[in-house]
DNA sequence: ACAATAACTGACCGATCGGACAGATCTGTC
DNA sequence: GACAGATCTGTCCGATCGGTCAGTTATTGT
C-alpha cells in the first residue's frame, strides 16, 4: 500500500508538480481515502521525502566517485553519472528539475541543492584549465544545470567564460 | 504600474513557482493591494500570459530561422538560439523549466510545448543521419531538453540512440 | 471465539487561495 | 467648483487545501 502511494505520488508529482498535486488527487489515483494516506505517511512532505531517499543516496555516491577524479576524466564520469541517473530516476528528476522551489522549501530532503552545486562546481569551476573541447562540454552542461536548477553563476567573468566556451566548441563566433 | 507588477511577478514566479506565488505575495512585493492587481490584469493567469508574450514571439522567430537549415548548421543555430534566449529571458526560462505543469495547464499561453517539441524534433529527430560529433551534441541537448521539458521520446529505439550517441561522443563505453 | 492491533474512512476544522464588488481617492478638463 | 474617468482598496465569498480525530472494518495471534 505504501508502495502504491509512492508510485502514484511519483507519477502525479512529475506530471503536475508537488503543489499542483493534492492529497485528494493521490488518494483518487491510488483508490483510497485521503485520510488513509495520512495514516501511512505523517504528512504530504513525508511522501516526497521518502520518494527522494534513494536518489539522495545515489547523488552522494556519485559525488564520492567524482571527488578523486580531475580533468576530462572527471567530466566524463560526471556526465555519465548525470545521464545515468536521469534515465533511471525519471520521475524524481522531473520533480527535481520542474519543482525547484518545492525542494528549496524542504531543506530536510536529501540536500539536493548542495549536491547539485557541488556537481556544478566540479564541472564549471575548472573551465579555464581545460582544453577547448572539454571546456565546451563543461560550459553547455553548466549552462543547462545552472539554468535548470537556479544555481547562480559566481560572477560575470565566469558567465562569459561559460558562454564563450560553449560557442567556441560549437564553432560559433560570439 | 503594470510594469511593476510584471517585474515582481517575474521575480516571484521564478523564485517560488506560479502556484507557489499568491496574488497577495505579488501585491506585497509591488506595494499595493491584491485588488489593484486584478484591476490591471483580469486574473492571475493573465499576468503569466503577458509575461511570456515576448518569449513566445522569439520562440516562433527562432523556429522560422531554423526551418530552412539542416545538418550541423541547424544544430549550431538551434543551440545558439537556445543559449541566447536562456541568458536573455532568464526569469521566464526559469519559470518555463521549473514550472512545466503550470504551462501545461495554460494552453492559451504562447504554445511553449509545441514549440519546444518542434525544437526537440528538429534536433533529435535527425540524430541517425548526422556524423558522430553532431549526433552527440544533438543527443545530450535532446536528453536535457526532453528531461527538463517532459517531452516524451517517441520510442525505445530513439532513446537508446540518444544515449549511445551521447556516450560515443564522450568517449564512453555504454 | 475473542481480544488486540493494524488499516482504513467520513466528517470536520482552520487557513488560504483566486476572485468579485461597491465604494473611496486621485487626476485632468471644462 | 463640478464633473468624469481612471485608479485603487477593504471586505466579502465559495472553493480547496493540508491535516485531525473519533469511530468502523479487516487481520492476526492465541
Amino acid at each position: 500500500m505504501r508502495a502504491d502511494i509512492l508510485d502514484s505520488a511519483a507519477r502525479l508529482f512529475a506530471a503536475h508538480g508537488f503543489r499542483g498535486t493534492s492529497l485528494q488527487d493521490i488518494a483518487s489515483d491510488v483508490g483510497c481515502s485521503k485520510a488513509s494516506l495520512l495514516y501511512h505517511f505523517t504528512n504530504k512532505d513525508a511522501i516526497l521525502s521518502e520518494l527522494f531517499a534513494p536518489v539522495g543516496q545515489e547523488f552522494e555516491t556519485l559525488l564520492e566517485r567524482l571527488a578523486p577524479l580531475s580533468g576530462e576524466e572527471a567530466v566524463r564520469a560526471a556526465v555519465a553519472g548525470v545521464v545515468d541517473m536521469s534515465l533511471r530516476f525519471r520521475s524524481q528528476v522531473k520533480i527535481l528539475l520542474l519543482d525547484v522551489d518545492t525542494m528549496l522549501d524542504h531543506p530536510d530532503l536529501p540536500c539536493v541543492d548542495d549536491v547539485t552545486e557541488s556537481l556544478v562546481d566540479a564541472l564549471v569551476g575548472r573551465v579555464p584549465e581545460q582544453e577547448p573541447r572539454v571546456a565546451g562540454w563543461m560550459a553547455l552542461l553548466g549552462i543547462f544545470l545552472t539554468t535548470a536548477r537556479g544555481v547562480s553563476i559566481p560572477d560575470e567573468t565566469m558567465r562569459s567564460e561559460l558562454t564563450s566556451g560553449a560557442f567556441r566548441t560549437l564553432g560559433l563566433s560570439s
